[in-house]
DNA sequence: CGTATGTAGGACTTACTAGGTCGGATTTCC
DNA sequence: GGAAATCCGACCTAGTAAGTCCTACATACG
């Protein structure tokens, strides 16, 4: 529980790895999962997602791959997750489901001082870039 | 993904509904299920792992039931994550399983950026108790 | 051209585990 | 002794994360 999932640590991985050459490097999936031994057809998963978030460009193509679309520090951790994960990372459901998702909602009582944390946590996500992981 | 399990909110209400009353007042599991429309059998054994960690302190018998043994604000959320989890909520596995569960730790380039959002989520956990849920 | 090499993306399989349930033992009050 | 509670291991189940497979499409280059 509680964990970030093994995409968006793949994609944290892919996206640093970009970062570290000059911004525009052309990188295939291929290399990258390679370079990490990272699962190849997951890993071209999730940076077709990045790419359709125009957070990475896609050339498609003998010569294809990746590229950074951005600057590392314009890319935040919160960022990747929402475009990977396809949610924010809530702490309850009901922030992302909405009322209608728990049977409790009426009942609840922790769900205030939750949201409260989740705005703290939401606030570390938002903070953290790909640079800082450089 | 990135959320709280079941039984840590259940957990989590049912500490706060006990913090509500004077300290020593005694629930039956029963009770607290019923109040809050939470699954018996599963509540019942949260308890019980709150019990066995000092948290609640439980009486058995007919007249029995679970009291609070600490104070509202010396409960940490982060407490209630540990016992009920078994396990410090860790962002990524190799920080709870250690080197061995991670093929990749030695390609990792991301386990030392991930580190400080980890030191900084403790943080939150760390400071929340069941006190400010009530 | 056409082939090698790349991305795009849907469908599927597998393995794990959170969540929930069941059964029975033990304790204690009346 | 019986009712009402905790205790606790074993089990079941559904959802989903992770990974795989297959085919279509794009493009550089001989």
């Amino acid at each position: 529980m509680l964990q970030l999932s093994k995409k968006v640590e793949y994609g944290l991985i892919a996206l640093r790895h970009m970062a570290m050459k000059p911004l525009g490097t052309v990188f295939t999936a291929k290399e990258l999962a390679k370079e990490y031994d990272l699962p190849y057809e997951l890993l071209a998963k999730i940076l077709q997602k990045l790419a359709r978030a125009g957070m990475v460009r896609s050339l498609q193509g003998v010569r294809g791959g990746y590229s950074l679309a951005k600057r590392a520090d314009e890319l935040t951790v919160a960022d990747v997750i929402n475009v990977i994960e396809e949610t924010r990372p809530m702490v309850a459901e009901c922030y992302t489901e909405g009322p209608e998702s728990c049977y409790l909602f009426g009942s609840c009582t922790i769900r205030r001082p939750l949201g409260k944390l989740q705005r703290n946590l939401n606030v570390l996500f938002d903070e953290m870039t790909v640079q800082e992981i450089v």
